[in-house]
DNA sequence: CTTATAAACTAATATAGTTAGTTTATAGCG
DNA sequence: CGCTATAAACTAACTATATTAGTTTATAAG
């Protein structure tokens, strides 16, 4: 008896495997991909939870699944938002994009954050979209190879921090975020304009 | 029957909790805070795990404190380190300090990250030392009020940001890790000097 | 109709944390 | 010195979680 409808009954643990990815997916993007559990996906289907281990091989199985998900559409939404614009508009459309996927879906974000845990630096590869999305950005500030590299490292790190913060109330003051993250991000720009001649650190 | 030494017997919860506190900071060093486990402690103390309950009031409450513990040694560390120096100087040493802190305990930089999920607002404002640190260095660029305090947000966006990916092993290519921290920092400076004169974003 | 098997199930185990209620040891007092 | 209140330990029991083993059931295919 396959978890639901009793159409095609040849290899179908695949549906049923995606079934299960996208129910958890949805818990996910509510309690993050830590407040995942067996019990909740189970009621959803109307199955004990025994029955799930015929399609995944346990909870983290599951977890890699919804991280890998969630990498994809982080890297689509940002692709999409960054397609047509270039320079430091591109910049912005980017960090705008990212920090907006962070509010709209905090659980998925915290997979995005997690991902790591879960899932290789090969298994990461097939999610790294959101990476070259910005590496195509960075191409046309005039960053040659090493170059690039770090700047795409550097932008990063500026946006994820900002955004993690953001989202797990780690900036206390009563002070505008969007204001700050504005700022930032034209910091980061201005460090970036301010580098392309003589990048080399002076010490 | 005291925890241990059976010498003062009056309001010796304290000392106790202390001592559960101590352990369980140690723990987190190598698992993190989450990998906390009462059993684990209990069995440091040779007691039986419905034992602690008479000092702490659970789980949570232990990470609390943990947390709490973490943040002042975090911020202890900052200000040791960046005392005596000013300016571009000061930020950088800021930032290899926090840097090095990560490295070096892990577990415990995990706690800090987490913290705002186990501390509410006001019980932060206790731990917040790396933010005074913060604050005090950039006072020395000429940064006004409500300037300075988006800036302090943006030091500690880039720096957790950067320190964040890395410790998760969220940076997959085969680059050079302390050249691109290196760089991000002087971007960051860069960009501070940058906005020195017109801070105001042009958009 | 028979049979092989996919896919569900029940039962049991392990590890967590937590609560309730009981026992024990001892500090302080008469 | 002995009584008593109580701090502080304990055992037992319960919850929720994941996981594994072994059994039953339904059905697709011959």
């Amino acid at each position: 008896m396959p978890l639901l409808s009793p159409s095609a009954m040849s290899r179908k643990a695949r549906t049923d495997r995606e079934q299960i990815i996208t129910i958890a997916v949805e818990l996910a993007d509510r309690r993050g991909v830590e407040g995942i559990t067996l019990a909740d996906i189970a009621t959803r289907l109307n199955v004990r939870i025994p029955s799930l281990y015929n399609y995944i091989a346990g909870l983290d199985d599951v977890r890699r699944g919804v991280t890998l998900l969630v990498l994809v559409r982080l890297g689509d939404t940002l692709r999409e938002v960054v397609a047509g614009h270039s320079g430091d508009d591109a910049v912005r459309a980017l960090a705008h994009a990212y920090r907006a996927f962070a509010h709209e879906h905090p659980g998925w974000y915290a997979a995005v954050e997690a991902a790591p845990r879960y899932m290789d630096a090969e298994a990461q590869a097939a999610g790294a979209q959101p990476v070259q999305v910005v590496v195509s950005i960075l191409a046309h500030y005039g960053l040659q190879a090493e170059d690039a590299l770090h700047a795409v490292r550097a932008l990063r790190s500026v946006v994820h921090g900002f955004v993690s913060l953001e989202v797990h109330h780690g900036f206390g003051l009563a002070l505008d975020l969007d204001e700050s993250y504005a700022r930032l991000i034209d910091l980061f720009i201005r460090g970036l304009h301010a580098g392309q001649n003589g990048n080399k650190r002076q010490s």
